[in-house]
DNA sequence: AGCTTGGTCAACCATTTGGTTGAATATGCG
DNA sequence: CGCATATTCAACCAAATGGTTGACCAAGCT
Protein backbone atom coordinates (compact mmCIF):
# COMPACT_ATOMS: atom_id res chain seq x y z
CA UNK A 1 0.00 0.00 0.00
CA UNK A 2 3.11 2.30 0.61
CA UNK A 3 4.82 2.79 -1.97
CA UNK A 4 8.48 2.62 -1.86
CA UNK A 5 9.05 5.63 -4.49
CA UNK A 6 7.64 7.88 -1.67
CA UNK A 7 9.95 9.21 1.09
CA UNK A 8 10.57 7.36 4.05
CA UNK A 9 8.07 9.86 5.81
CA UNK A 10 5.45 8.86 3.75
CA UNK A 11 5.22 5.66 5.62
CA UNK A 12 4.17 7.35 8.94
CA UNK A 13 1.84 9.93 7.47
CA UNK A 14 -0.21 7.57 5.08
CA UNK A 15 -0.55 4.89 7.80
CA UNK A 16 -4.26 3.66 7.64
CA UNK A 17 -3.83 3.32 11.86
CA UNK A 18 -3.61 7.61 12.00
CA UNK A 19 -7.00 7.44 9.65
CA UNK A 20 -9.20 5.39 11.89
CA UNK A 21 -8.05 6.88 15.30
CA UNK A 22 -8.07 10.74 13.78
CA UNK A 23 -11.80 9.96 12.08
CA UNK A 24 -12.59 8.42 15.44
CA UNK A 25 -11.71 11.27 17.42
CA UNK A 26 -13.36 14.20 14.86
CA UNK A 27 -16.98 13.10 16.38
CA UNK A 28 -17.68 14.99 19.95
CA UNK A 29 -20.11 11.79 20.83
CA UNK A 30 -17.04 9.85 20.61
CA UNK A 31 -14.95 12.32 22.41
CA UNK A 32 -17.16 12.76 25.03
CA UNK A 33 -17.41 8.74 25.63
CA UNK A 34 -13.43 9.12 25.78
CA UNK A 35 -13.78 11.43 28.40
CA UNK A 36 -16.46 9.73 30.44
CA UNK A 37 -14.21 6.60 30.51
CA UNK A 38 -11.51 8.70 31.53
CA UNK A 39 -12.95 8.64 34.84
CA UNK A 40 -14.17 4.86 35.10
CA UNK A 41 -14.78 1.87 33.40
CA UNK A 42 -18.39 2.23 32.36
CA UNK A 43 -20.93 -0.90 30.69
CA UNK A 44 -22.53 0.05 27.35
CA UNK A 45 -25.93 1.19 28.73
CA UNK A 46 -24.38 3.44 31.44
CA UNK A 47 -22.23 5.27 28.83
CA UNK A 48 -25.27 5.62 26.42
CA UNK A 49 -27.33 7.34 29.40
CA UNK A 50 -26.43 11.05 29.24
CA UNK A 51 -26.85 10.69 25.52
CA UNK A 52 -30.40 11.45 23.60
CA UNK A 53 -29.08 9.01 21.28
CA UNK A 54 -30.61 5.30 20.71
CA UNK A 55 -28.27 2.66 22.31
CA UNK A 56 -28.03 1.20 19.25
CA UNK A 57 -25.81 4.39 17.84
CA UNK A 58 -24.00 4.73 20.94
CA UNK A 59 -22.91 1.21 20.34
CA UNK A 60 -21.58 2.27 16.98
CA UNK A 61 -19.92 4.55 18.10
CA UNK A 62 -18.16 1.97 20.76
CA UNK A 63 -17.26 0.03 17.53
CA UNK A 64 -15.66 2.66 16.15
CA UNK A 65 -13.51 3.60 19.44
CA UNK A 66 -12.36 0.09 19.59
CA UNK A 67 -11.73 -0.16 16.05
CA UNK A 68 -9.06 2.39 16.27
CA UNK A 69 -8.00 1.05 19.71
CA UNK A 70 -8.90 3.59 21.74
CA UNK A 71 -10.80 1.57 23.95
CA UNK A 72 -11.46 -2.11 24.50
CA UNK A 73 -14.44 -3.93 25.57
CA UNK A 74 -14.89 -7.02 27.68
CA UNK A 75 -17.61 -8.89 28.19
CA UNK A 76 -18.37 -10.25 31.58
CA UNK A 77 -21.49 -11.80 32.30
CA UNK A 78 -24.18 -9.83 30.20
CA UNK A 79 -22.77 -6.54 30.63
CA UNK A 80 -20.16 -5.30 28.02
CA UNK A 81 -17.03 -3.38 30.17
CA UNK A 82 -15.54 -0.20 27.89
CA UNK A 83 -12.35 0.75 29.03
CA UNK A 84 -10.00 3.23 27.97
CA UNK A 85 -7.11 2.41 26.57
CA UNK A 86 -4.29 5.08 25.20
CA UNK A 87 -2.14 3.81 23.85
CA UNK A 88 -3.75 4.58 20.52
CA UNK A 89 -4.35 8.23 21.40
CA UNK A 90 -0.53 8.29 23.06
CA UNK A 91 0.49 7.54 19.45
CA UNK A 92 -1.99 9.70 17.34
CA UNK A 93 -0.60 12.32 19.90
CA UNK A 94 3.47 11.71 19.36
CA UNK A 95 2.57 11.98 15.88
CA UNK A 96 1.45 15.30 16.42
CA UNK A 97 4.75 16.30 17.96
CA UNK A 98 6.32 15.87 14.66
CA UNK A 99 5.03 19.21 13.92
CA UNK A 100 5.59 22.47 15.13
CA UNK A 101 8.74 21.62 17.35
CA UNK A 102 5.87 21.74 20.21
CA UNK A 103 7.49 22.60 23.64
CA UNK A 104 7.01 20.20 26.16
CA UNK A 105 3.03 19.99 27.18
CA UNK A 106 2.13 22.70 28.78
CA UNK A 107 -1.17 22.83 30.77
CA UNK A 108 -1.47 26.15 31.72
CA UNK A 109 -2.04 26.40 27.74
CA UNK A 110 -4.53 23.76 27.57
CA UNK A 111 -6.25 25.57 30.72
CA UNK A 112 -6.19 28.64 28.27
CA UNK A 113 -7.54 26.98 25.38
CA UNK A 114 -10.42 25.45 27.57
CA UNK A 115 -11.39 28.84 28.50
CA UNK A 116 -10.98 30.04 24.96
CA UNK A 117 -13.60 27.14 23.95
CA UNK A 118 -15.90 27.95 26.68
CA UNK A 119 -16.03 32.12 25.92
CA UNK A 120 -16.34 30.93 22.30
CA UNK A 121 -19.51 29.07 23.60
CA UNK A 122 -20.62 31.95 24.71
CA UNK A 123 -20.43 33.89 21.49
CA UNK A 124 -22.97 31.56 19.92
CA UNK B 1 -24.71 25.03 21.26
CA UNK B 2 -22.93 23.84 24.38
CA UNK B 3 -25.51 23.15 27.03
CA UNK B 4 -25.20 24.38 30.64
CA UNK B 5 -27.14 21.29 31.83
CA UNK B 6 -23.79 19.34 30.83
CA UNK B 7 -20.23 19.44 33.14
CA UNK B 8 -17.94 22.02 32.56
CA UNK B 9 -15.32 19.94 30.45
CA UNK B 10 -18.28 19.25 28.15
CA UNK B 11 -17.26 22.19 26.91
CA UNK B 12 -13.48 21.45 25.64
CA UNK B 13 -14.54 18.11 24.10
CA UNK B 14 -17.73 18.75 22.79
CA UNK B 15 -16.18 22.02 20.57
CA UNK B 16 -16.58 21.91 16.98
CA UNK B 17 -13.15 23.22 16.72
CA UNK B 18 -11.57 19.76 17.23
CA UNK B 19 -14.10 18.34 15.56
CA UNK B 20 -13.01 20.25 12.66
CA UNK B 21 -8.90 19.93 13.37
CA UNK B 22 -9.20 15.94 13.69
CA UNK B 23 -11.53 15.42 10.53
CA UNK B 24 -9.17 17.37 8.69
CA UNK B 25 -6.52 15.05 9.97
CA UNK B 26 -8.50 11.79 9.17
CA UNK B 27 -6.96 11.91 6.12
CA UNK B 28 -3.88 10.72 4.86
CA UNK B 29 -3.70 13.18 1.40
CA UNK B 30 -4.39 16.05 4.03
CA UNK B 31 -1.64 14.64 6.85
CA UNK B 32 1.19 13.85 3.37
CA UNK B 33 0.39 17.78 2.78
CA UNK B 34 0.96 18.98 5.93
CA UNK B 35 4.28 16.98 6.26
CA UNK B 36 5.53 18.45 3.05
CA UNK B 37 4.45 21.61 4.45
CA UNK B 38 6.62 20.93 7.49
CA UNK B 39 9.92 21.66 5.07
CA UNK B 40 8.91 24.61 3.34
CA UNK B 41 6.14 27.29 2.29
CA UNK B 42 4.52 25.62 -1.47
CA UNK B 43 2.17 26.99 -3.76
CA UNK B 44 -0.77 24.91 -4.61
CA UNK B 45 0.66 23.94 -7.78
CA UNK B 46 3.47 22.66 -5.95
CA UNK B 47 1.84 21.00 -3.16
CA UNK B 48 -0.32 19.28 -5.67
CA UNK B 49 2.13 18.12 -7.93
CA UNK B 50 2.96 14.35 -6.47
CA UNK B 51 -0.15 13.51 -5.97
CA UNK B 52 -2.40 11.39 -8.73
CA UNK B 53 -5.39 13.88 -8.26
CA UNK B 54 -6.86 16.76 -9.86
CA UNK B 55 -5.60 19.69 -8.71
CA UNK B 56 -9.33 21.03 -8.02
CA UNK B 57 -9.51 17.94 -5.32
CA UNK B 58 -6.02 19.21 -3.58
CA UNK B 59 -7.45 22.57 -3.58
CA UNK B 60 -10.12 21.26 -1.71
CA UNK B 61 -7.91 19.61 0.85
CA UNK B 62 -5.82 22.88 1.16
CA UNK B 63 -9.50 25.15 2.11
CA UNK B 64 -10.24 22.02 4.93
CA UNK B 65 -7.13 22.79 6.15
CA UNK B 66 -7.42 25.76 6.57
CA UNK B 67 -11.06 26.34 7.65
CA UNK B 68 -9.19 23.20 10.25
CA UNK B 69 -6.51 26.91 11.39
CA UNK B 70 -3.90 24.12 10.41
CA UNK B 71 -2.19 26.02 7.42
CA UNK B 72 -3.12 29.37 6.25
CA UNK B 73 -2.88 30.62 2.45
CA UNK B 74 -1.84 34.14 1.71
CA UNK B 75 -1.88 35.25 -1.98
CA UNK B 76 1.05 37.25 -3.31
CA UNK B 77 0.60 37.75 -6.90
CA UNK B 78 -1.61 34.91 -8.81
CA UNK B 79 0.36 32.53 -6.41
CA UNK B 80 -1.31 31.26 -3.59
CA UNK B 81 1.25 30.30 -1.26
CA UNK B 82 0.04 27.59 2.01
CA UNK B 83 1.93 27.47 5.28
CA UNK B 84 1.86 25.54 8.43
CA UNK B 85 -0.20 27.04 11.46
CA UNK B 86 0.91 24.86 13.91
CA UNK B 87 -1.29 26.29 16.74
CA UNK B 88 -4.49 24.23 16.01
CA UNK B 89 -2.46 20.82 15.79
CA UNK B 90 -1.08 22.15 19.34
CA UNK B 91 -4.46 22.99 20.68
CA UNK B 92 -5.83 19.50 19.40
CA UNK B 93 -2.27 17.68 20.93
CA UNK B 94 -2.83 19.25 24.32
CA UNK B 95 -6.48 18.20 24.46
CA UNK B 96 -5.18 14.78 23.81
CA UNK B 97 -2.58 15.09 26.48
CA UNK B 98 -5.99 15.25 29.29
CA UNK B 99 -6.15 11.79 28.50
CA UNK B 100 -3.89 8.85 29.91
CA UNK B 101 -1.34 11.28 32.00
CA UNK B 102 0.78 11.29 29.31
CA UNK B 103 4.43 11.16 29.87
CA UNK B 104 6.22 14.23 28.82
CA UNK B 105 6.75 13.42 25.01
CA UNK B 106 9.49 10.97 24.49
CA UNK B 107 11.09 11.46 20.73
CA UNK B 108 12.54 7.59 20.90
CA UNK B 109 8.61 6.35 21.21
CA UNK B 110 7.85 8.09 18.25
CA UNK B 111 10.73 6.60 16.19
CA UNK B 112 10.13 3.40 17.61
CA UNK B 113 6.53 4.27 16.18
CA UNK B 114 7.76 4.84 12.95
CA UNK B 115 9.44 1.79 12.56
CA UNK B 116 6.47 0.07 13.72
CA UNK B 117 4.36 1.77 10.85
CA UNK B 118 7.24 1.10 7.99
CA UNK B 119 7.02 -2.56 9.13
CA UNK B 120 3.86 -3.12 9.12
CA UNK B 121 3.82 -1.45 6.03
CA UNK B 122 6.09 -4.35 4.83
CA UNK B 123 3.83 -6.84 5.90
CA UNK B 124 0.91 -6.27 3.55
C1' DA C 1 -4.72 42.83 -26.72
C1' DG C 2 -4.15 37.90 -26.46
C1' DC C 3 -2.10 33.73 -24.65
C1' DT C 4 -0.63 31.05 -20.59
C1' DT C 5 -0.45 29.89 -15.94
C1' DG C 6 -2.52 29.45 -11.15
C1' DG C 7 -6.40 28.45 -8.78
C1' DT C 8 -11.36 28.13 -7.70
C1' DC C 9 -16.32 27.22 -8.73
C1' DA C 10 -20.28 24.33 -9.98
C1' DA C 11 -22.42 20.33 -11.01
C1' DC C 12 -22.24 15.79 -10.61
C1' DC C 13 -21.27 10.95 -8.74
C1' DA C 14 -20.17 6.93 -5.55
C1' DT C 15 -19.21 5.88 -0.97
C1' DT C 16 -19.15 6.62 3.86
C1' DT C 17 -21.17 8.39 8.05
C1' DG C 18 -24.34 8.94 11.74
C1' DG C 19 -28.59 8.25 12.89
C1' DT C 20 -33.26 5.61 13.12
C1' DT C 21 -36.33 1.42 14.05
C1' DG C 22 -37.53 -3.33 14.90
C1' DA C 23 -36.05 -7.93 15.26
C1' DA C 24 -32.64 -11.07 17.12
C1' DT C 25 -29.31 -12.98 20.53
C1' DA C 26 -27.29 -13.75 24.91
C1' DT C 27 -27.34 -13.85 29.84
C1' DG C 28 -29.21 -13.64 34.39
C1' DC C 29 -33.29 -14.14 37.67
C1' DG C 30 -37.52 -16.11 40.08
C1' DC D 1 -39.19 -22.59 32.03
C1' DG D 2 -40.50 -17.83 31.15
C1' DC D 3 -39.45 -13.12 31.56
C1' DA D 4 -36.51 -9.04 31.88
C1' DT D 5 -32.07 -6.91 30.85
C1' DA D 6 -27.94 -5.92 27.90
C1' DT D 7 -26.33 -5.54 23.52
C1' DT D 8 -25.97 -6.22 18.70
C1' DC D 9 -27.78 -6.93 13.90
C1' DA D 10 -30.15 -5.58 9.62
C1' DA D 11 -32.37 -2.62 6.79
C1' DC D 12 -33.07 1.76 5.82
C1' DC D 13 -32.38 6.95 5.35
C1' DA D 14 -30.39 11.80 4.93
C1' DA D 15 -26.38 14.22 4.82
C1' DA D 16 -21.44 14.64 4.40
C1' DT D 17 -17.03 13.25 2.02
C1' DG D 18 -13.74 12.77 -1.57
C1' DG D 19 -13.26 12.54 -6.00
C1' DT D 20 -14.17 13.88 -11.15
C1' DT D 21 -14.75 17.23 -15.15
C1' DG D 22 -15.34 21.60 -17.53
C1' DA D 23 -16.14 26.37 -17.18
C1' DC D 24 -14.50 30.38 -15.09
C1' DC D 25 -11.66 34.30 -13.09
C1' DA D 26 -7.13 36.63 -12.15
C1' DA D 27 -2.47 37.78 -12.91
C1' DG D 28 1.62 37.92 -15.48
C1' DC D 29 4.18 37.75 -20.22
C1' DT D 30 5.10 39.20 -25.04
Amino acid sequence: MVDQAFPLWFSGVMSDDLDTVFAALADPTRRAILAMLLEDDMAVTDVAEPFEMSLAAISKHLTILTRAGLISQEKRGRVKWCKLEPDALRAASVWMQGFGQFEPVNLDAFERFLENQLSAGDEA
